[in-house]
DNA sequence: CCAGTTTGAGACAAAGATGTCTCACATGGG
DNA sequence: CCCATGTGAGACATCTTTGTCTCAAACTGG
């Protein structure tokens, strides 16, 4: 297997590794690198020979949840139909990553440097984006920034995440508690 | 001032060491034993002398928080007028614990264990209790379960406190934002 | 079977944080 | 003024985590 370097195996099981870590690291963010190994069924050794150390893995980890989260507001089409429906696409297409992102918006290490990733930036303005454009149309209140929408749904994601992850609320609901509480809020509505 | 004991100048002092060290905690979790030390403008042994530890300093924010969460609760009069009200006084009362909250509420060292404090049951039962009496009176929908919503306003305090602190919404909307959000969602009324 | 490659286990030192101790200094009451 | 108390600065050992290395074993493709 001499020829095949980075191609083939190496990139399953970097991808493998990347996959287990974030599972553990959103439960437990300060574990060790001997359990993010042990988690993903490598050696420490091994688990260094694909990522040079922690600050590599979590800027993978990092890389790994913007291209999801971007995959992510891709498949959601946030242009098309009513801004509510595209909200509601967001939050589904997004669930899959909710663990990693909570687990990357609370690594405030990744914030405070000069060289943090524009991916966020990226993020922040299309889902921002989806909100302006929901208050143009007159759909959404337009006394809630769109800056303040965009941190509340990955407030909620957030929340989501972890209650799920304690049992607190079942999995299945994650999509519709999230996207209905950032939608219509707690109140009832007198006629929909 | 030998007769004095802990009675006194400790108290303050104390106190004045754990507010600081929760608002730097609050920005850099990771904080040393040494910077909470010289945030609070203090040496590291005499912060040792307050505190035995770093796990008795995150204890004691611990219980300061929960301490003022209580308050909080116990000043919102959450029995009294309609539960959107209830929610908004909530809100209002809870903001200068916020950034506090936001840092234990991510610690997740703090919910593992068996030791866990069960403050932290006292508030959801109570903060549960709000939004279940909200749906019982027709005020609030039913398809949103009081746990969720209790943790969505844990969420959505932790996104509001960083929010601020980055800039990316004024300290002063801190409270509307949150309790219009909870409440009303994203979407406009046709008819308030 | 064989050769090259990858892995796991362990040893090892370096770095950082922590807990403990000592000692000089300041401060405030008597 | 004097003394007791609290404080800051620093030294020190310890512990944990990390990064690096070696070597034997397992595996793979030919």
């Amino acid at each position: 297997m001499s020829h095949m370097g980075y191609g083939c195996l190496m990139a399953v099981d970097r991808d493998h590794v990347l996959r287990s870590a974030a599972a553990l690291l959103t439960r437990k963010s300060t574990s060790t690198m001997d359990e993010v190994a042990k988690a993903a069924g490598i050696s420490r050794a091994t688990l260094h020979r694909h990522f040079a150390g922690r600050d590599a893995l979590v800027r993978a980890l990092e890389a790994l949840g913007i291209a999801e989260c971007e995959a992510a507001l891709d498949a959601a089409r946030l242009d098309e139909g009513s801004a509510s429906e595209a909200v509601r696409r967001l939050v589904r297409e997004i669930e899959p990553a909710a663990g990693l992102l909570a687990f990357l918006y609370t690594e405030n290490q990744l914030f405070e440097g000069e060289g943090q990733n524009e991916g966020w930036t990226r993020l922040d303005v299309r889902i921002a984006a989806l909100f302006r454009r929901g208050q143009a149309s007159g759909e959404f209140r337009i006394d809630l920034t769109p800056a303040w929408l965009t941190e509340a749904l990955y407030g909620l994601m957030a929340s989501g995440a972890w209650a799920v992850q304690e049992g607190r609320v079942a999995a299945k609901d994650f999509t519709h508690m999230i996207a209905e509480l950032l939608l219509g809020g707690a109140l009832r509505r007198e006629e929909p």
